[in-house]
DNA sequence: ACGACACTTCGGCCAGCACTGAAGTGTCGT
DNA sequence: ACGACACTTCAGTGCTGGCCGAAGTGTCGT
């Protein structure tokens, strides 16, 4: 009587219940294509170890597999994959750092990273900012940044998802940004950034933003990991165009993990 | 090396590698607050072995408790849960369906269900498309219905999500038709639903048409579960108002999950 | 042709966890 | 005050599944 017919939803569970698993979808959270055996690293497991894990997270979709000469590369399957990471993300309590090495890369995430197909972490935020702050873009009835008014848990409310629109003014100047519209776009897709807590833009317009960005070679993506790096063109680019001064003043201390205490 | 400091899904993941778990959320996804002997028979265990579930779901924050006398109701806690479930369960298979009695209930869900605060099922669908057809929304550019211009897998690649807006129109004719449409409301957020592969209105929108239909008397919750029943009311005000005939005929045969086939 | 390399499969080991019945706590009806 | 009821905690049991090393397959460099 019970659940049958309905969606199964434990078998997607199962895979992600383990850290293996996870780290590794973690590492291609950034749309990337990577060789089994980073992924082995990265998962901090042995080799046949990764391959089985990589083998069901195949098997049920979640990840494809291109085999290149003697290296098999894996990437998300769609962008679903990315959202579940991501929504999953916000709910989940961030892993204690145990070394210098992981505190570095944790905060160079923090600053700006690739999420599968546009900028996360504090440059995400910040651009977002921007585009509100110079009409290019505007929220449901012109409301500021709704999570940054209320400054909420996540648990506690915040509004998943707003929706912005871009406005005739970003219509006519993001193109001399660097910005490439797409041709049918209507809303502005955006999603809580899990480190800044913090509306940033995602969808079409957050893909044609990082793709601007790139091909003007003022981000490259970390060799090892999704963290973006800016170079010398790209700060000069940000406060020119964006009026963003990069790297940020360090006011926000590293804000710990700000999620569930436990037992209630 | 590996991981640190990065966000520790896993746990989260653990919580949903139980299929009586899962079942627990997907019956408390229709936002209702049920108490736990409901949800251990929802679940198929024992009251014990329910109440560990529960227990370890509250922690994480997942769902929360709202004692009252003798019973203890449990409810999803946020709408980051509720949208969790959807997205895992456009990912996941199917259950089988072993009884007549799941079938029939299947059959209901797949036709009207409360998707926390939206409708889903063909419900769900059948008003999304007369929305847009009577020109009260709009896609971006004006597209119709994207993924049934695809008709593609859930893995193909079909956007994942569109944003579509209210029309001048719409903002005229919506409240003369019993949806209140909230003060604040940009864009249209449409998710996809896994039983029909189609996207459906949810956000603000979606809540004030579910509650538009509600508090009309159009549609009832089903006391166990979480489908919707469209009276004799409801019938007659989709046909005048929407131009839904409803019951839909049953031309669509009961498509099987049209998921991942296995091994590449 | 040879070894080095990337990756997979297989067998065995061990930990974690879902499940239950029984016992304990708090609440309701009479 | 008493039993019925909703729910929780606890101790014991059994299975699922992650992990590794060793061995096997296919690919690349020289």
């Amino acid at each position: 009587m019970a659940g049958d017919g309905d969606v199964d939803m434990a078998v997607v569970g199962k895979l992600l219940a383990d850290r293996g698993r996870c780290r590794i979808l973690l590492a291609l959270a950034d749309g990337r294509a990577l060789p089994a055996s980073v992924l082995a690293s990265e998962a901090g497991v042995r080799a046949s170890t990764a391959s089985g894990h990589l083998r069901k997270l195949a098997e049920r979709g979640l990840i494809e597999v291109l085999p290149t000469g003697r290296y098999r590369y894996y990437r998300l399957r769609g962008p679903e994959v990315a959202r579940l990471v991501e929504v999953i993300g916000r709910l989940a309590p961030a892993q204690p750092v145990r070394s210098l090495r992981a505190g570095t890369r944790a905060q160079a995430l923090r600053l700006a990273r690739r999420c599968y197909d546009h900028i996360g972490g504090r440059l995400g935020v910040a651009v977002t900012d921007a585009l509100r702050e110079r009409g290019l873009i505007e929220g449901p009835d012109g409301t500021p940044d709704l999570a940054a008014v209320r400054g909420d848990r996540i648990a506690g409310g915040v509004s998943d998802e707003a929706d912005y629109s871009i406005t005739t003014q970003g219509h006519r100047e993001l193109p001399a940004m660097g910005v490439m519209l797409p041709p049918a776009l209507g809303a502005v897709r955006c999603c809580i950034d899990w480190t800044e807590q913090r509306h940033h833009i995602a969808g079409p317009l957050g893909t044609a933003v990082l793709t601007g960005f790139e091909s003007a070679g003022w981000v490259t993506l970390a060799p090892t990991h999704r963290a973006l790096r800016v170079n010398e063109r790209g700060i000069s680019g940000l406060r020119d165009h964006f009026g963003i001064a990069w790297p940020p003043a360090a006011t926000t201390r590293t804000r710990e993990q700000p999620c569930h205490r436990k037992g209630q």
